[in-house]
DNA sequence: CTTGACTCTGGACCACGGTCCAGACTTTAG
DNA sequence: CTAAAGTCTGGACCGTGGTCCAGAGTCAAG
């Protein structure tokens, strides 16, 4: 059932062709089989498993991490996906404290700030160039 | 007040020497003077505006921001800087958003998934391979 | 003066996730 | 049949923010 082309594949999948052939060159997704003219032909599955990556990015996943994913789900163990998940999950927490941390930052410094007058007056100038290091 | 050497200033301000020059490269801090020799020397103020684009970024904001709020410092526009940072923490939000939106996808998937048994029955891979795209 | 530490330049290289290109070949529609 | 559309390969290039290197020259301490 290898009916696709790598356009056709692309298009249904909703990513780039260039981006196909990268992910074949990094080792996450190989055609089903070729034709004599060497053109790559792509199956059922290879669309799913293209979805696949794309629904991996869209949770956060590198394509590192997906490469990790994609063998478990090969190797059928579940606890060692949720696992993954879970890992993701809080990386995800780490990334949303950092940017938290920095919003609130920028936040006080904002309502701080009267946006007019001197320079010198400015809270946000003050902040950056104030002698003690965050 | 051409005292630092770009050892001492990149000691001083919590930066790498490399770092140092590959701001200059990006227009975002030249040394005050050279020694015959070409060597760099740096003054306070060079330090004081080191200091400054290590905190800027420590906020969230890019080097492309940072040469933005420089020459604003340099204008005085107190309304102006209020204007970047106010656009940077929208910004910042939508990024915390969009974490948040990924987050709960996690969520909801680590939840259910009871982490044995057989692969069809893990939420997450099914999850992935769904047929309707997110 | 010597030695070791410092600095200079230009350019290569890293991760990340692609994107784009040329030049050749193949497939498909009409 | 032809012409257009599709595909092939290998490699260059993008942005972001640096890091590292070689080979040469310089500065500071003893």
């Amino acid at each position: 059932m290898s009916n696709l082309g790598i356009g056709q594949l692309a298009r249904r999948a909703g990513v780039a062709i260039d981006t196909v052939r990268y992910y074949e060159r990094n080792d996450l997704l190989s055609p089903a089989g070729r034709l004599a003219s060497g053109y790559r032909r792509y199956g059922e599955a290879e669309l799913k498993r293209l979805r696949f990556i794309r629904r991996a990015k869209a949770l956060g996943f590198t394509l590192e991490d997906i490469r990790g994913l994609l063998s478990l789900s090969d190797e059928r163990s579940v606890a060692r996906i949720k696992q993954a998940a879970e890992a993701k999950l809080a990386d995800i927490d780490r990334r949303i404290d950092e940017l938290e941390r920095i919003r609130e930052g920028l936040r006080t410094l904002v309502k701080a700030c009267p946006g007019h007058g001197r320079a010198e007056s400015c809270p946000i100038l003050n902040a950056l160039n104030a002698e003690d290091a965050p």
